[in-house]
DNA sequence: CCCAAAATGTTAGCTGCTAACATTTGACCA
DNA sequence: TGGTCAAATGTTAGCAGCTAACATTTTGGG
């Protein structure tokens, strides 16, 4: 039962105190210097639990769960409603308690065009696993990638305006999301 | 019947230095004082001509015919239906004479993660200008949102592909892209 | 041909980010 | 408890992207 690891408590000081700086002056206004000094650290030792600025916001853990449930659609559906599906059971299961810092974090991004393109980047692994999902599961690569990528926009933009309206929840606004996209004739 | 400014002339030495060097030595590895010395200017140039290092490759013209082709979709369909076949339409009705340099441009772009996130971002105009047209005929921001979203998703996606094979027409990838979005149930 | 405006050059500086080496701090064990 | 080795941090130096302010040249139209 040690306490966090002398390296946890930094990288959580200099989150803590990246997002108070973000949001009092906005991302851009904010040095990385500020960030360390913020945290009682210097600007060298950022850089070293964080690869960029931006990364202090997004990191992009690989999701076996979302995997899996993409999987286990049904093998007869098109690769993109078997993706669309998988992503809306996932979120459906997942907890919300953590939605609280979730939203300063979506909104900061949602509001920072340079943060929005490297949230799309950094979003690169999630959508290499679903490829490799859906294409194990035999969908050609082609279309396994515009599945993968089409759905993944459609979850992101959803987070979007989850962050900046007042009160919704994060389970509906997904859903909503992907009901957008899921079309029935 | 004059020649071309100067100014345009020299964006497009800048542009294609930049191409040449960008394939020879890779994008990061090149630097805007490469590319500027190779078309016989000074740094502080490029930056007069473009805005930042990735805009060398990623001018987003807002495109009024893409716009319009949406407007002219049945307003009964879902939104997202017509996004994608306004796109669909709008694609299809293209010159490709340009396709070669369009090539070089968005293979570099696919190839290089920077680029990416760079390309995602320099969307937005376009979006924006989707989403508009969509709010106008009626469908709620949300909405439109999303389904803006996810048409340019699965289009980018489907250049990258036609980028990196070898000879297919444009106008077949695009619509190949948009098949595996436009689901008919 | 001439001259205002446009295009370019110069210098200086800030911020993000990296490398290489020195120093401190902390966890674990004797 | 005290020591010890590795992890965490600090220091310095430097490059690349990008901006600002001011000086200089070039252009194209009257």
């Amino acid at each position: 039962m040690s306490r966090p690891s002398k390296r946890a408590r930094t990288s959580d000081a200099l989150v803590q105190a990246a997002l108070d700086l973000f949001e009092q002056q906005g991302y851009e206004a904010t040095t990385v210097g500020e960030i360390a000094r913020a945290a009682g650290v210097t600007e060298m030792t950022f850089f070293r639990h964080f690869p960029a600025k931006e990364q202090v916001l997004l990191d992009d853990p690989y999701d076996p769960g979302l995997i899996a449930a993409i999987g286990a659609q049904p093998l007869d559906d098109p690769p993109f409603l078997r993706a669309a599906r998988g992503v809306r059971g996932a979120w459906r299961a997942l907890p919300e308690p953590e939605a609280p810092v979730i939203r300063r974090r979506v909104r900061l991004i949602a509001a920072t065009p340079a943060l929005r393109g490297a949230m799309w980047r950094s979003t690169g692994n999630t959508e290499a696993a679903i490829v490799g999902q859906l294409v194990d599961d035999g969908a050609p690569v082609e279309v396994a990638r515009v599945a993968a990528a089409a759905v993944l926009a459609a979850l992101v933009t959803g987070l979007y305006t989850w962050a900046e309206s007042a009160s919704t929840s994060l389970a509906d606004a997904i859903e909503r999301a992907l009901d957008v996209i899921e079309v029935r004739a």
